[in-house]
DNA sequence: CCAGCTTTGTGCACGCGTTCACAAAGGCAT
DNA sequence: ATGCCTTTGTGAACGCGTGCACAAAGCTGG
């Protein structure tokens, strides 16, 4: 659910693998990955199905989109298995990565094993404050702001990932792509609008939250018969110029959120 | 649809807002918000959809599970909306949540302010590293993993944020559990496993890259006439354990990039 | 009070994703 | 070889989510 922009009919000839299948490519190969460190020779659907947390029929499902890797009444190769996978997800070619915005999360980011290990390589790591300028973090150093389309023409960049204030977000997005990146990965919490042909998924620190805050609440209520709120918040209909809702905060934010 | 003056769709209101929507709804609220602070009084449908980058008929639908909070031949009253989204979310009440594991990334987390705005406060930070213990993080003590139980009782913590390393974090899941966790953000790589009830959320950043890094090597792929996925790098059967390389295509490269 | 314009709310159809259930395929023991 | 047992690969049904298109609702001007 990355950008609705999918005008495609999901007809790329025999390359039609689902968005849902892609999604979980990953999983597998994970869980793959570490059978294979314990040199584990196969894997039935039911055993990797288990590691991988999804359904055994899912998962075979997904596996013959990428064709018949699997040997019946044995299970997969794991080997096997892992490189195919790998070769589908484009993880067999090297990917150099740009990380703008080097504040906690873009260090964090920096530091995180999870993307050299697959064939990510941070090329670059971008802040618009002069004063990091210069420093290092994760054993690189951190590159000014300005030079940000030499270094993405230099090393071929063609994903980069925003973990900037959502400020400036769409700022560093326009010129990543007009610089040529076509894959963007976006933590700052704002909507960006990019041309077509360009990708972008957003990972997003407060909506995860809020959406555990829901399914908890549903939890709580479950068990109450019927917990009326104590938030009569009146004024339904528009209409009434009344904007001047209650009390609300100087900050604009939710009303009955404020903490007592 | 019968009478549709009282929004109760059948099931228990609450029950019957599907996950998709669900989703989207802090979406709208950060656009909402957005609004609010600039004193807008209301929007239409398609003003807002295009703000929180969906479609405008997703979005009336959407909204329609909340029950007809819109005006025809107006739009929707902001303040109102953000409170009624607010209270469907559960965010009209403190969620006190926990961060285990205060590395760089759990660090990033504490910093980063989406969490306090929206009626989330951070209870506590946790680690099992002893030297860590006393320090300050956010202006937070981190408190040492011993003491996990008794600061989720003592502040009825039921959200719980895990960003250890993906060795500890099923551990770290289990206590939580145990100690009355209901609801739980996970950004270690790994798969989890909770007894019903239980809601987990994950956070990936290493499969993000992978899901964007197929989507660069079809865009790549497309140009080129259609690339046969020549790459019989045999061993399919169970017998078979050589990983050949084989040849493919105009980039030729493919460095191993899968660690042993 | 009525006509006309705007925007919501939703019935309906379509397509994707999930799951079931089973025939086909392959290994292994005899 | 042959028959049995295991596991894959997939046809088909089902349910959810999306988007279209339009009637109903409400405001505004005459």
């Amino acid at each position: 659910m990355a950008t609705g922009r999918n005008h495609r009919p999901a007809t790329s000839r025999s390359r039609g693998i689902p968005e849902a299948t892609v999604a979980r490519l990953p999983l597998y190969l994970r869980a793959l990955t570490a059978l294979s460190e314990r040199s584990v020779p196969t894997v039935s659907s039911e055993e990797l199905a288990a590691a991988a947390g999804v359904n055994s029929a899912k998962l075979r499902k997904d596996f013959s989109y990428l064709g018949s890797y699997g040997t019946r009444g044995v299970g997969y190769d794991v080997e096997y298995l892992v490189y195919q996978i790998s070769r589908e997800l484009g993880l067999t070619q090297d990917w150099p990565v740009v990380i703008v915005g080097i504040g906690n999360l873009g260090a964090a980011l920096a530091n995180y094993g999870g993307f050299a290990s697959r064939g990510f390589r941070v090329a670059a790591l971008i802040d618009a404050d002069p004063t990091l300028a210069g420093r290092t973090v994760a054993g690189i150093e951190v590159e000014h702001a300005d030079g940000l389309e030499q270094i993405i023409a230099d090393n071929g960049v063609s994903i980069g990932v925003i973990a900037t204030p959502a400020g400036s977000a769409q700022q560093v997005c326009d010129r990543l792509v007009a610089a040529g990146v076509t894959s963007i990965l976006n933590f700052a919490p704002t909507v960006l609008s990019v041309p077509e042909g360009v990708d972008v998924r957003k990972v997003d620190l407060s909506i995860e939250l809020q959406i555990l805050a829901f399914h908890e609440q549903r939890k709580a209520g479950e068990e109450a018969p019927e917990e009326e709120e104590t938030a009569p918040p009146a004024a339904p209909p528009a209409a009434a110029v009344t904007k001047k809702r209650s009390e609300p905060g100087p900050d604009g934010d939710v009303p009955a959120v404020m903490p007592a």
